[in-house]
Parts: structure tokens; sequence; C-alpha cells
DNA sequence: ATTTTGTTTTTTATCTACAATAAACATTTT
DNA sequence: AAAATGTTTATTGTAGATAAAAAACAAAAT
């Protein structure tokens, strides 16, 4: 097969859940829109629609004639795009236990193992080398350099001069800016959450992640952008297999984001800097502190 | 065809031309590291010499018969890699003048122009995106971003944090680290480029890398190292199109550098940052003068 | 005159195949 | 026994083919 008809699928099942018996439905570039894919596809999925006497469709006649049961929809296997199925199953790999650093990967065994073709094995871990967990040497294999003590040191530091950098220019922005709204509904969500520490602290690495992404936006620089999307995929796998979640950890860090949006509102840059170093120092302490104990990588 | 042996021609022609008659050469596995190979290549390197009757060859036995001539060697074409072949094509492209800002990227159109599969310039096209040049909607093409202001400014944003960042550990390197004395090798360039500066100023791209690299590579940081590259390479094609090498400027920037050089020389970190500062800030003067005066990107 | 639908064309995403290259294994030589 | 050569196997790099998805074009309906 030379491509899956994943976006068809998943947009379908998408757009079939959302479906009210007896409504109209708009025109084919509007769900096109809506959905976000072609009207090629949208027409598709109406086609599907049809056939499955989920609607009548004629022309510009849409009505939806019944609800459909979760037996229309196409089971989540087949809606996963090939990349992300290729991403989680790599991910899992290199943050278990027997992914030593200094490993060699193999692009046709790895494609076997997925059940996939060696393409797109390859085009995968091309870009998943820029986050520098990876290595390739050319003309041979990639080596697996490994979440090491080395690779999260080096990560903070980037991550603290971009930071610096993001809530220094999010200081300056204009008073009308959006990204004040959002600060404040964010103020909300931390009080909200230490209000209920005892049950809710394992949530607070979302929460964390979209506070930091609302300061980096701040700062309109690409490369920061991609950084920190960079971050943001390691940390949500490294998380999701190392349950090292503490709640007291996780209440400190609530308080140091409180004491650094109050910073943020005041305007005062010397501020600012403070209590972002401040929830810098201990965010490192955290990320240390969740690394595989054994691992140091080899020279 | 399936690839190219440019890695063999390649090869080839480097060891060809160093060969001098009636010298004996060393085993296969020494040739092979010599040349950065493996052995299966240096083997047929080796047969082909033979071939041609530049060397007697048996088993350990292995003599230069005669100096090989020019028509000896492959042509140039046919010792690029195909990723050197794309990458300079498509650099070409898009820093040339009809390449406006928010123009799409056609992978079949382009591997066609350039004589090669999609494959190779899909990969290149992913691993080039690093950049932050082109832009990648997903099932769709690809969007020049384009060398414009925001690009250029986003990039001085991140060398400088950077560069002081790499700058201040360089200023704590043990003093008998090899860095100290390649960075008194350069003052020695820079004074000799300086001597003669009405001859040699074109030439200062290549030591203004040279020196950014040995001053980065302090800081011993995957993430700023693989950003170095990128803007090394970017440069590296921009300076080759754009000629707009003005002779004050570079004198200026030799000066900087010398001042640079003395200070990091001090291991007074205040008298570090402040030289340092003071390069960067007129070394984006100079990035910021040498855009193309019209392209603004589309937001 | 726009917007919507119907139809065709273009482009991307992915698989498979195969030569070049690297790496592994076996044998010989020092 | 260590290193070199000889031979075989495994892996990467690249082209070409094809279904899915997007985009472009054409006709019809408001």
């Amino acid at each position: 097969m030379a491509r899956q008809n994943t976006v068809f699928k998943e947009a379908y099942n998408r757009y079939a859940a959302a479906l009210r018996t007896d409504t109209a439905l708009p025109s084919e570039p509007e769900i096109a829109a809506q959905l976000g894919v072609s009207r090629s596809t949208a027409r598709a999925i109406l086609t599907r629609l049809s056939e499955e006497g989920i609607i009548r469709w004629n022309k510009r006649q849409k009505t939806v004639l019944r609800q459909p049961t979760d037996r229309d929809l196409f089971p989540s296997e087949e809606t996963d795009s090939l990349h992300d199925i290729i991403e989680r199953s790599f991910m899992q790999r290199i943050l278990s236990d027997d992914a030593a650093p200094g490993m060699q990967i193999n692009e046709l065994e790895l494609a076997r193992e997925i059940g996939t073709g060696t393409t797109s094995v390859r085009e995968f871990l091309i870009r998943f080398s820029r986050f520098g967990l990876i290595e390739k040497r050319p003309n041979s294999h990639w080596t697996l350099k490994g979440f090491t003590r080395e690779f999260a040191l080096e990560l903070a530091d980037v991550r603290e001069m971009f930071e610096l950098h993001s809530a220094a220019e999010f200081g300056r922005l204009p008073r009308d800016n959006q990204a004040w709204t959002d600060l404040a509904a964010m103020r909300e969500e931390h009080l909200a959450m230490l209000a209920d520490i005892n049950q809710r602290f394992k949530d607070f690495s979302v929460l964390d992640e979209r506070f930091h992404l609302l300061i980096h936006r701040a700062s309109k620089n690409r490369f920061i952008a991609d950084f920190y999307d960079a971050i943001a995929i390691i940390f949500h796998y490294h998380y999701q297999w190392n349950k090292t979640a503490a709640r007291e950890r996780n209440e400190r860090a609530i308080h140091e984001h409180l004491d650094y949006i109050a910073a943020l509102e005041s305007g005062d840059q010397a501020g600012i800097e403070k209590a972002c170093r401040v929830h810098l120092r201990s965010a490192r302490q955290t990320l240390l502190q969740s690394l595989p104990q054994i691992a140091t990588e080899s020279a």
C-alpha cells in the first residue's frame, strides 16, 4: 500500500461524532475548513456518511438521518497517523530501561518491528535528530545518545537562556495584549489546583507545559519556539514513563509559578528575572532527579 | 540507479592525489582509517588503482608504480555527494532574487530540476527545516519563509544569547586547555590579516566563522553547537551570493575580535561580557545590512 | 457575481527494490 | 596471538511506483 487513509478516517470519526439527528449540514468548503482537511477529503466523508445511511445527501441538501453509533466509527488503530505511530513506538523504546546510551539504531529493524517501510522511519529519525538524543554517522548507523545527565544539563542551560529572554519580552508586552488575560486566567488555574493539591498534583505537568508555552510565545522567535516544541515532546514522553510526580515538588512549583506571574504583572524587569531564576533553578533540580540513575553518556 | 558511488570516487581521488612513486602503502585497515571510509571501499580503491596500473598490489605488497595524472581522477561532478548537490542547488534557488517569501516549494519539481529522486529532496528539506527558513504544512506543501529581516533579527537574538554564554564558559576553561593555544594562534592570524587588509579583507568571513566556532566549542552544549552549524551554513551561502564584503566593516570586526581575544585571555568575566557585546552589536548591524532590501516576511 | 458542487490534475506520503557501503566472519600471514 | 587479507552478510542511500490528499479547474445554483 502506498499510503493509509488515516486523514480521512480520523476526520470522519471526528465529524460523525459531532452529528445530531435532523440538523442540516453546511457547504462542503465549510465542512472542510471545520475539520482542517481539503474539500476532497470532506467529500469522501460525506460520501461515506451517505452510503452508511447516516445522512441523506443531494447536492446542497444534507440532512442527518440518524445519530452514528460507535460501530459506525473507525477503530482507533486505524486513525493514528504513521508519524505518530512511529514516534510513540520509538520514544517508548529509547526511554525504556534496556536502551543504553551508545546503542546503535537500525532503520530496517525498527521499520520491521513497527510494521512500516524504511523511508518513514528514516524521515522520522531525521526529524527527531534535532532533539539531540540521537546522532548519525554518514553512511552508517544512528547512535542513541540517550537521556543522560549531560543531555539534561545542556537542555537546562538553553532553556534558562531562552526563558529569561522570553520572560523579559513578556514583561514588555503592551497591557492590552491578549497574553495578559491568558496569564491572569492561568493564575486562577494554578490557585484552583493548589486548593485541591492532594487530588490533582499529577495534572501539574500539563499545566506547567502550558504556562511555559505562554511565556515563550512572547518572544516571537522561531528558534525559541522550535526549541520549546522539542522540550515539550521530550518531557511528554519522559514523564509519561517516569512517574516520579511528587506532591511536594509540584506544590512548590505552583508557588513559584504564582510568584513568577506576580512578577510579570508588576512589569519590574529585575523582579521578573529574579522570580524566573528561582523557578528555573528548581526546575533544573526536578529534571535531574527524574533521570534514570545509571545513565552516563559515553564520550 | 539505486545509489551513486560518490564515496568511492571522492576517496579514490583523495588517495590517488597523495600517492608518490615507489612508496609502499600501508595495510587496508590503515588506508580505510586515513580516508575515513570502510575497508570495503578502501579495497575498491586499491583494486582500481591496481587495474589502472598505478600500483602493483599483491596481498601485503602495495607499491606505487607511477604518479597518477589528472586524467586518472574522476571529474568533480561525479564526486559530490547527492546531499551536497541538492544543498547547493536549493540554497542558490532560495537566495536568488526571484525567491519571494511565502513561495511554495514543490518537491517533485525540485527533484526533477536537480535530476534526482523525490526521496532525497524530501529528506533534505526535512533536515533543512531546522534552520527556520522553510516550513511545512502537513499533507501539503513547504513554504519558503525566506531570509527576511524578521529571520535575521531572531537569528541575531539567539546568537547573542548563545555567544555570551559560550564566551563566559571560555573564560572559565583551565589554562592548560588546548583552546587557549588555538586562541593565541588565532590572534596571530587576525594580526596578519590586518597587516595586509587591503588585499585580504575578503577572506575575513572564513576567519570569522572559525573564530566564533572556537568560542562556541567551549560551551560543550549540543544545542549551541547545532545552532552554530546552522548559522555557518546559512552564512556560507548567504555571503557567497551577497558580495557585500566591505573593507572598513571587516577591518573594524578584526579590531573587535582582537579586543575580544584580549578580554578572554584576561579571564575577567565583566570584561569578556563587555567585549562580546560590543562585537555582537556590530555583527548584528552587518547582518541586517546584508539583507536584500525588499524582503519583508508575510505574516 | 459569488458561492456551491462536480470533475480532473497535481502533489504528497509511503512502500518496495537494489546498488553502494559498512560491518562481520573466516582464513592466512607475520 | 595479533594483525592482515579474503569473503560474505547486513545496512544505508536512492530511485521509482502508487494510493491518499490537496489543489485546480469547470459547471451549476443561488
